[in-house]
DNA sequence: TCTGGAAGTTACAGACCGGTAACACCCTAG
DNA sequence: CTAGGGTGTTACCGGTCTGTAACTTCCAGA
């Protein structure tokens, strides 16, 4: 008797994965709520009852986002209970499949790309959830036993980010082609050390 | 008789000069024409005069961009001629002075991450000129004696590139605080090789 | 069966966007 | 002096944007 679960899910999580899904592909100035709504199976009105702008939708979607990478933290320590270096590798190894083809970058840098003006409200979310994923890679380079742990993970951050927006510029064949092997270079320099 | 150099140049280029500046600080999608003609002291009509299409005018942009950063390297070759060390070197102190407190990142990057529409004209474009930056990357590293020279140039640019991003999520307080020593010592490491 | 709230529909306001037309002006080269 | 090109001005087009108003429909729970 109750609904499908994706399909004829509440329109308030429709509007939330397919504004997140429009925002990443096509960027958030490059999407109008008009056409959020509509891919979302709904209504302008319907939208503007459950978020109050469309700032406040933005925002949203970018702690749904942050919670899905979380997501992918949990699935780290499933797999590799208590081994934190191997967990560290399996980190390196998910963020190279993220530098796929069509990949359209972090959501969140994008996001403060676009979103210009330095009063923004995004701007102090996305600030907040780059800090917490920047505390867990140093908490997970240091468990791992890596001396330096935070210039480690701030390097590794740094790459990643490089690669992502890289990709976008040059495409899937420029710098980033090499984030694994930079990536673990660098873990092996820095246990070495 | 001749007018002042800058006040009173003629109408392409401020347009062209006052388009850098703004779509620098505001983004492409976050300026108007008419914001930038009348910043520049001219009106619309003048900029379609020159200019076929904003789209087009953002790819001049870009060029012009560009072309002040090939500037920048002939400063270092002016400076410390034949050592091309101490170009790297140069590379990367020039590099750190961009991430100032209110960096904006790179222009093509944040082009790339802004028109996000495949098929945009401008796309090829940044995608031309920061292959040909990447080339000079390489050509320098190699020039400095330094073994896998097309690697430790991918790093660094990728490092410089996430450094520019990550600056606009979390400020200049985060990862990109590091850069120097992360280049330097990158650096340092290859050439032991 | 009745009721109340969530959702859909249509229309609209007000602003901004890129781009164009028509015309007046000024300054310089001949 | 004059002709003409570069420039400025004003008004406008069609479109899109966020956000709201007023009203209808639907459906679940009492």
């Amino acid at each position: 008797m109750t609904d499908g679960v994706v399909e004829r899910s509440r329109p308030r999580d429709r509007i939330l994965e397919t504004a997140q899904d429009m925002f990443h592909k096509h960027g958030i100035k490059g999407v109008g709520v008009d056409a959020i709504t509509e891919a979302a199976g709904t209504n302008k009105m319907t939208l503007y009852r459950h978020f109050e702008s469309k700032d406040e939708l933005i925002i949203e979607c970018l702690r749904a986002t942050a919670a899905k990478t979380a997501r992918i933290w949990d699935e780290f320590e499933a797999r590799h209970p208590g081994d934190k270096l191997a967990q560290l590798h399996a980190w390196v190894q998910k963020a190279s499949e993220m530098l796929s083809a069509d990949c359209r970058g972090c959501d969140m840098a994008n996001a403060a790309v676009e979103l210009s003006e330095t009063d923004h409200p995004a701007r102090r979310v996305i600030k907040e959830l780059k800090e917490a994923q920047r505390e867990k890679l140093v908490a997970l380079c240091r468990d791992a036993g890596v001396g330096q742990a935070e210039l480690l993970a701030d390097t590794l951050s740094l790459l990643l980010e490089g690669a992502r927006v890289s990709m976008q510029s040059v495409g899937a064949e420029g710098p980033s082609a090499q984030f694994v092997r930079m990536a673990e270079g660098l873990i092996a320099s820095f246990r070495s050390r």
